[in-house]
DNA sequence: CAGAATCCAAATCGATACTG
DNA sequence: CAGTATCGATTTGGATTCTG
């Protein structure tokens, strides 16, 4: 009847779609590593654990704000453990869980893929682009 | 000297990472797979060629402007091909290159992580909140 | 030291409408 | 059919400042 009908009906496609893929165990496992400094943070701790500083200092750039919540989305997600000692000042390290290390395995297999391919991939990109610039 | 310097170099630092994130084939490789339709598209395309309506479709919830810049950017990057056929309407077909048929078996193996470990992440995070919400 | 809170600029995404 | 162009809403990330 009403003239949103099928303007209502598509928006519900996509909520639901959205709802769907937000609850899809691979696409929320993509998202996570793929967060800019998530793999920063698991391949820093990959080597052992570390205090909240020295990881602001081997990963140049990150802002406390960022560094603290992707530690904490990563704590929350059995990641990261947080260990506080308190001294005083007090003093926090970050550590790879096993589940960590495994996912630390994963990223692994990742870097090698993009390390195997991406020539590969920039030839394409070359080849794309010099195509396209004979606009 | 100036009162800058500090926030100057640290700016600087900022960039220079950046730069280097950008550069790095790992991440390229990450931001790519996990776009939040680039999974989507892949696995349509894994079952074999389709038409870019017939992608909209499948894909519900999809605008034609994502369809189609993602299609763009995989195609860049050598992943899907594209094939116009110049009938009237024209007819446009999409197909996964073999570079993109291995990246689809990436992308199993980390969907198979993802099945495999998604139980113990959920419960971590179940074990998080309800230590959160005793605040 | 390790973080929390606030503010703000920039990039992203989607809806919509239009075209060859 | 297969897009392109434009606009607005939302999200995100960073700088900055402050605290136990």
């Amino acid at each position: 009847m009403a003239t949103t009908t099928a303007a209502q009906r598509r928006e519900k496609a996509r909520v639901e779609y959205d709802a769907f893929i937000k609850s899809c165990p691979t696409n929320q496992l993509l998202v996570r590593i793929s967060d800019k400094w998530v793999s920063l943070i698991v391949s820093a701790l990959a080597e052992g654990s570390m205090r909240y500083s020295d990881l602001g200092r081997k990963i140049a750039g990150v802002s406390p704000k960022m560094l603290t919540q992707t530690l904490r989305s990563l704590e929350r997600d059995g990641i990261v453990a947080r260990t506080v000692t308190p001294s005083v000042p007090v003093r926090v390290d970050y550590e790879l869980t096993p589940l960590g290390m495994n996912l630390s395995c994963l990223l692994t297999a990742v870097k090698d893929w993009a390390e195997q391919h991406i020539e590969e991939v920039n030839e394409a990109r070359d080849r794309y682009d010099a195509s396209s610039a004979a606009s």
